[in-house]
DNA sequence: GTGAAAGCGCTAACAA
DNA sequence: TTGTTAGCGCTTTCAC
């Protein structure tokens, strides 16, 4: 193993002084043709790299952004990080990856272990075990110490930052009036439990469809699952709430998920009781993923576009960081926007 | 936004020196118990917390590591990234993602982008294109440099370094002699180009199956998928290749897929022939994602265990980078074990 | 045209 | 018990 070239390494080596084998490879016109024509051969030849970390110890900043997420086993984080990933490179940024698993405890370690000047900025959706707790102080003393924060998807209200989001409310009316629309009499919800904002979110635009369309209010139709049961342990235990909701409401003939497993789940569940899909009923989901794409019959989603709310993401995070100078105090919140994307879980009765 | 204490802001405020405010914070017995205080108590106060990046300076080592991977998009990765994520950080350790997105240039930049001193080791699964072009320069000159490598699930047999893989011709051949004993006759397989190693690998599983039982060999029941069809992007053409395949070949009754999605995409296009599954045709694939979870039918796949892979990958690199001193030049190849999942294209004929 | 020195934030050997 | 100093790798100002 050969240890890494250094400045010092090679001015010694040549003879030279540190800052001038520092300019010369900045190819400062303070330093003799010859002389930097040499510094550079000896540079390519030992393959120098100038040491990031030193970089940004002196310039304060280390062109890399965190982003937590609560999974990465999860079409739309994935995607969202691809975006992030890619606006972030293009602009010569990194990408560091926490991930929460959900749990506040763990959300906050991650925070700490990067707020230390590992990163200039970060990316973050929310764990449900935090918005439960309602305690947001890491997220706070973050942005108190001068370190920027973009939310996106599980925001917190209260928090000033940068947000962006999907309007969950519009969107999921519209598509609860495409179930209606298609002749759906009976449309269920099934949804996450309040604390989480997307889940009241869509509920409140299952209920506003409902409403603009005069048809009352049942809570029996509303399902909202227990916490945490989205991971990928538990299928057997959202399979059996989603048995037991089919069970209740016989006459189902519309549903709508708040995320792409429960859409699944429920078809399964569907095709367990011999029920048709789509004639017997309709099916709804929120995020276009592969399960989405890939289901029998292909289901029927939002699309959030996750790859443009990244690349939203990483531009709002590195725009601020730019001019950080400038104290900016004025958030900005992109509402991404959303597309119904019709597959065969859905089809008009006329 | 408050500016972040350092050691000297410390220092100053309380008039003491840094190295006091230093040892003071780590409960050396060298300082005074009520100067520790003090500064414990200020400390606090203020939300010190050290700078990582002096202390990477300082240590030369920056306890964070890069992994590099082809696609986020893709279960297996992530869970693969899950395992590693886990793993580092219970030893402290953060972990960065770097995309190559199947390019070759984007690997080097990656690459490229890190190995300067940003972490101490990397963990990557080699891009499609870097296979085709066997072009490892980058890989063999970062090791060059002292910065070890772990590779995994797309290795390099030339390149000397730790790996973590699955005995992809045993596990095939496995698979195959499972469609053979449940009484298939013309069993193909959906493997991609030569040059990726596992494709490579799991087709010479497949046609020691078939030998093993004396089943000659026919090329045309062998389907070698064009490059980076497995990207989201060109859906249509995998399914159209898929689709005369199958065309081809009539009386095909069993199919061994290397991945997941070609698995799903040949049921999909054998249900639009109105072939039946499992009773006409059985599947298995490689890689036990959420799309064979929640396929219709369940899918029989290779559980390849992602997620230990990812612990593998990061305690044979953690343990390397601890004991870098020793200069231990012997590499070590893990294999992790396989399952065969059973689920609901497979069954016995008897 | 080249080099010395200071400094980014921190630690640790050594002095006082 | 506390402080001074040097140094991690680099940039940049200011002398020479």
């Amino acid at each position: 193993m050969k240890q890494k070239p250094t400045l010092k390494v090679i001015a010694k080596e040549l003879d030279v002084s540190v800052s001038t084998v520092s300019k010369a490879l900045k190819d400062s016109k303070e330093i003799g043709a010859k002389t930097k024509e040499r510094v550079k051969a000896f540079a390519k030849l030992y393959n120098y790299r100038p040491n990031n970390i030193a970089l940004s110890l002196k310039n304060r900043k280390t062109k890399t952004i965190g982003v937590i997420i609560p999974e990465i086993v999860h079409h739309f984080f994935t995607t969202v990080i691809s975006g992030i990933e890619k606006y972030a490179n293009e602009q010569g940024y990194n990408v560091i990856v926490g991930l929460s698993n959900e749990s506040f405890d763990k959300e906050v370690i991650n925070l700490d272990m990067l707020a230390n000047g590992s990163i200039d900025g970060f990316i973050i959706s929310v764990a449900k075990e935090t918005l439960a707790k309602e305690d947001f102080h890491h997220i706070t003393e973050t942005i108190d110490q001068g370190v920027p924060i973009v939310m996106f998807d599980r925001v917190v209200d209260e928090i000033l930052c940068d947000k962006v989001i999907v309007d969950d409310v519009a969107t999921s009316k519209k598509a609860v009036q495409q179930l209606i629309s298609n002749g759906c009499k009976k449309i269920g919800i099934i949804s996450t439990k309040d604390y989480v904002s997307v889940g009241r979110l869509r509920t409140r635009g299952y209920l506003e469809a409902l409403n603009h369309n005069h048809i009352p209010k049942n809570d029996d139709l509303i399902l909202k699952i227990d916490d945490k049961l989205n991971s990928n342990d538990n299928l057997e235990q959202l399979e059996a709430q989603i048995a037991t909701f089919f069970k209740q409401n016989k006459q189902l003939d519309g549903i709508f998920a708040v995320n792409e497993l429960y859409a699944i789940t429920a078809m399964k569940v569907a095709r367990k009781n011999g029920i048709q899909i789509p004639e017997q009923l309709q099916v709804i989901g929120f995020t276009d993923g592969v399960l989405s794409k890939h289901a029998y019959p292909p289901l029927t989603t939002i699309s959030q576009h996750g790859f443009e709310m990244g690349e939203d993401c990483a531009r709002l995070l590195i725009e601020r960081l730019e001019k950080q100078d400038e104290e900016d105090e004025t958030y900005q919140t992109v509402v991404v926007k959303t597309d119904l994307v019709l597959r065969e879980t859905t089809k008009s009765k006329s």
